[in-house]
DNA sequence: CAATTGTCGTTAGCTCCCTAACTGTCTGCC
DNA sequence: GGCAGACAGTTAGGGAGCTAACGACAATTG
């Protein structure tokens, strides 16, 4: 659904095949990346036709459920990350929990509004921002939408085990943080670049 | 890169705190579930990064890649798929190779041309076929970029030991398929499809 | 042989995300 | 106090994917 193409994975055999052409390949390397690109893919399709067809999209649904913890700040906070205390509830506090840009934020939260979802209020002390709250429709639809929404990731990771999920959950973390740290070039000398990031 | 958000997870002792609140949530699942669609996203980026730095995307190279197989019918198949022959020529079968529709092949091929990485012919039997060949600057591209690409996707899966990709394969294929099975029609159980919500 | 049906590639218009640049506001340093 | 710099939110424009619809052609069928 959302891209990365790749139909059909290439047989194993056919990666070994290559390696000998291309020295480089890692064949069960190259097999987990592309396994897990598209199992990520597959997933995530899963989750979005279920939002398609409750007639939301996946970064307006983040948006959601970043200010849900603002609404229910004790017990259900869903998205309860590691430093975090309150729920974020400017856009760029929004934009930085979501992971895009402020100006992808500015249209997420304008369609949000538009359809009643959210409220935009001006900070009555700094008059540069604003203050995005979610409205009781929102609160609804949530609260009806969730269960359905959790019901279909439990089935899809229905397929394995307990003792699988958490072998699971420590394999991609291994790969997240290494992936971290070959985007950020200099990870161990310059902290210059996170701002804030406790990690 | 792509989408996806959500910069921190929740912790697990968030989702079991949910869990109390929203029966459907299974909390091992939920964990997994977001794991997997980060991992995925991370790794894509990485290789995003990548191809960026070389003016091309994820959905130029997938093409190429597609044709690649045509110009070396023999050894080097890097995306052999399973009952796949011949390699693909048309957009039409680029198209299904690279899970886009054909609109968008249209489009991938117009800046491929236009960046001179591939030629369009018409088919001299078929007149509403088109027939789409790399280019030998595209050969030479692909002969100078795949194996950077290959050492990255080694060394992002550098943190894992032989038995641990195989292991990771294993789950995502199981997930995957199980995705299939759910996105798919009536695949063979689960009547119990709770699909109309009352919004 | 003519008509229907289906396929191929393309176009037009949409969504979602991005970067770059802008306006308004706050802050810190003379 | 006043001004350079930083920061919040927005706007404008672009890329990549989608669907829906089209004209041209082929295949099937009466």
């Amino acid at each position: 659904m959302p891209l990365l193409l790749l139909k059909d994975l290439p047989r194993y055999e056919c990666l070994l095949e290559s390696a000998k052409e291309f020295p480089d390949l890692d064949p069960s390397a190259a097999e987990a990346y592309l396994h897990l690109l598209r199992a990520g893919d597959d997933a995530f399709g899963v989750s979005e036709r279920n939002l398609d067809a409750h007639g939301i999209s996946q970064g307006r649904f983040c948006v959601l459920m970043l200010l849900w913890r603002s609404v229910h700040p004790r017990a259900p906070n869903l998205l309860g990350a590691a430093g975090a205390e309150a729920g974020p509830r400017t856009p760029a506090e929004l934009a930085a929990g979501a992971n895009v840009t402020r100006a992808t934020m500015t249209g997420l939260i304008d369609t949000l509004e538009r359809d009643g979802f959210v409220k935009r209020e001006p900070d009555p002390v700094d008059r540069r921002m604003m203050s995005v709250r979610l409205t009781p429709k929102a609160d609804k639809f949530l609260r009806e939408f969730l269960p359905g929404h959790f019901r279909t990731t439990a089935k899809l990771m229905g397929v394995l085990t307990e003792a699988e999920r958490k072998t699971l959950v420590r394999l991609l973390t291994k790969i997240s943080a290494q992936a971290a740290a070959m985007v950020s070039p200099a990870a161990s000398s310059a902290p210059t670049e996170p701002a804030a990031q406790a990690v």
